[in-house]
This record gives structure tokens, sequence and C-alpha cells, in this order.
DNA sequence: CCTCCGCGTTAACCTGGGTTAAGAAGCACC
DNA sequence: GGTGCTTCTTAACCCAGGTTAACGCGGAGG
């Protein structure tokens, strides 16, 4: 295995997710992924918490991630999920290179691939190919954050519920329901209703 | 005056709002504003529509913009107020290469100067410095939806407002209250009560 | 086996904000 | 002057969702 930890088939596949947001030449690739470092995150471990610096972020390869804030009383409020080929990071605070204010927990057994932030910028500063590469990143959240804020201006929690169940279908069976109220900025006894009355009201 | 309309201090103004961004040399700078194209737009008028492609992107030189949606019973919701030195486009549309779905309206006189999004890309795509300015324009917007997120989620409606009023205090001055509303995520007739609450309760 | 705990549901009650409508103030235009 | 228009406010009524609490279920661990 070679020295980060990845298996030929994960690298491949690494390869091909990202190649598909922006085209990488094989050396650019072998940069890149020489970069990265595997790591374990059982289920209930913890990526990211409020106050760290944000020094790292990570390709998930296995497992699922939750990022949520919390508030003063203790409240949590869901972000967003992450899947096998997404990115995970305090992305906001990264770009600010502020300490995080995020949680991210793994809500299963976890396998990461992992980069020092400041090791991808470096070999970044002089690569057209990374440089692109980073833009389409942040770009494909921008796109996800702008959707959000769609729902949130337009849409009921009632039709954000169902957004939510049409659009990420197999997340479902892995996250309890509260988390799922949360994420839609609801409380999970609201959730419980707007379910009822959709089987009653079918 | 030169071939696309700009004074040189506006020239010089840009310069130094976009290096602040991302260091540019001077050969790319005349690269870059070679390709942008002074445009007014009068009080009311449109730079973006829902159903259009895509062609331009904005920078915005004087004047006041506000980006919304409209949904099908017509009514609006306040997505963002650009000003000088800020950016306007429907952006995640242009990063989708979908048509608008979002108005942009001047609210007072405006002047923009445009560059159409393919000429950018052209030049981009054999530069670092372009490359990763275009990269930090958005990190920038990135940051911005994810405040607005946060705001939606661990926020009230008053919180909202009184944010808004901490962060913007100078467009309380041109903006009507009811698109304040708008952009807080609540009816006009809502922040009026608010604001009478704050006003007895003080 | 029993206990504990996390999860979902339901019910009761309360409140913030939506809806509708009316009125007042300011302004532009004829 | 009058007639609109837009903006803001206030009031009345309604409803979605928050809050609290009780209950049931199922899985984990003793």
């Amino acid at each position: 295995m070679p020295l980060n930890g990845l298996t030929p088939e994960e690298d491949a596949q690494l390869h091909a997710r990202l190649s598909a947001l922006a085209p990488l030449s094989a050396k650019t690739w072998r940069t890149l992924v020489g970069l990265g470092q595997r790591r374990e995150l059982p289920k209930g471990g913890l990526f990211s918490a409020p106050g760290q610096p944000v020094t790292h972020f990570a390709l998930v390869l296995k497992g699922l991630l939750r990022h949520f804030y919390v508030d003063a009383k203790g409240r949590e409020s869901v972000k967003a999920f992450r899947g096998p080929f997404e990115v995970s990071a305090p992305y906001a605070e990264l770009i600010q290179r502020k300490a995080s204010r995020t949680h991210i927990e793994a809500l299963t057994d976890t396998e990461l691939c992992v980069f020092r932030v400041d090791a991808f910028e470096a070999a970044a500063k002089d690569s057209l190919e990374l440089m692109r590469l980073a833009r389409r990143f942040v770009e494909e959240h921008f796109v996800q954050k702008e959707q959000r804020e769609y729902e949130f201006l337009m849409l009921s929690a009632e039709e954000r519920y169902r957004h939510f169940c049409a659009r990420l279908p197999d997340l479902l069976q892995h996250i309890p329901q509260h988390q799922v109220a949360s994420y839609i900025g609801i409380t999970p006894v609201a959730l419980s209703r707007i379910r009822a009355r959709a089987r009653r009201g079918q």
C-alpha cells in the first residue's frame, strides 16, 4: 500500500471524481494525492470542533459526516451531511483562516483522505490545474448554499422536507429524523407533525 | 477615454479592489480590464431576468443593485444588495451554465463595468492569476452565503434584523423597508411590528 | 431478565409571523 | 388643488411551528 494509505481502487475513484470537476493531468494527480493521508474516524468521532484552527480538509472515502452549529443553549443546527467522495471541512472558516465554529461528526464509522490546507495551497500556488480544481470546489459548494438560501426564502417547512426527501432519498435510511428536522430548520416535533399530516392527508 | 469607457480613476479603483482579493500583475490587469465594458443602468432597469442565459457578470461602479427571486404568485424574495466595487451576476446560474432564475434590478441610477463570461473564461484558462482571482471571488460569495445560512438556522427574525442593521447601516437609508423585510425572510408587516416592539420595549 | 436511553409520536398550550384590510404620510404628475 | 402611487403602520384574525411533557418502542448493556 502506498504511503498515503489509499488503496489503488480508492485512488482511481478519487481521481475520477476530481477529474470530473476539473481535468487533472496524471502528474498533477500524483502531486495532489501524495499530499493526502488516509484517516479513520469512528462513529461519533469529531473531525472539527469550535475553536480549533482549520488545518485540514478531507475527502470522504466511506461513511457519513454531519456538519452542525451549536448555540449558547446547546441547540444544534445541522448545516450539511457529507458522504463518499464529497469534501468535508469547516469551509467558510478555512477560507477566512479563522478558528472553526462548526462541529463535524461521523454518523457512522468513516474513512477519510485528509489534506493539510497549507500543503495544498503551496501546491496550488504554482499550478493552474490545482487552482482551477480549488475554484470548482468552491463553486460547487456555493451553488449548494444558494439552493439552500432559495429554499429558506421561498419554501415552507413542509416543502423543504419534500425537497430533502426527493434530493437525498438514500440519506433518510441512515440519518435520525431529528437531524433531518434540524437540517431543514425546524424542531423534531414539527417534522413529526408534518409527516403525520402527509400520511393522513395522503 | 479608453475603449472600455472607464475613467482612469475608476480603472485605478477597480484595480485596487481586485488586487486586494488576489494580486494581479500590471499585464494581467490590462488584459482583464480590456475585457470590461462600461454600461449604464437607469433606476428600475434590469441587469438579469429569469429565463435569460447568463452571458455577463458586472462590477458595480456606482449605484445599487438588488438581486431577487419571484415566485409563481408574484412574491419577491430579496437575495442580496450590491453596491460599488461589488460583483453582480446570477452567480449560481452562471456557474451551472443555466438560464437565470433571478432578477437583478437597479435601485438607483447605476453604472457597471460588464464582462462577457466566455471572454473571461477564455482569459482565465491560461492565467494562474485570473484563475486565482475567480477562485477568490467565489470564496467571498460562499462565505456570505454561509453567514446567511447561519442566520436563518440560528437566529430569530428580530435578531436577523438587528444583524442587518449592524452590518449594512448605510443601506438602510437607500432601501425601502419592505425590501429589507424580504431580505431577512419576513413580510413588511412583520418587520414593522418588530420595529414597533423595539421602539416601545427599548 | 430488567433497566436505561435514544428516538419518534402525540397532545396541550403558546407565540411569532402571515394575511387582509384600512388609514396616514409623503411625493410625483396632471 | 386633486389624484394617484408607494411606503409604512396598526389592528384583527389565523395558523404553522415552538415548547413542554407524556408515552411507546426498540436496542444495548447490566
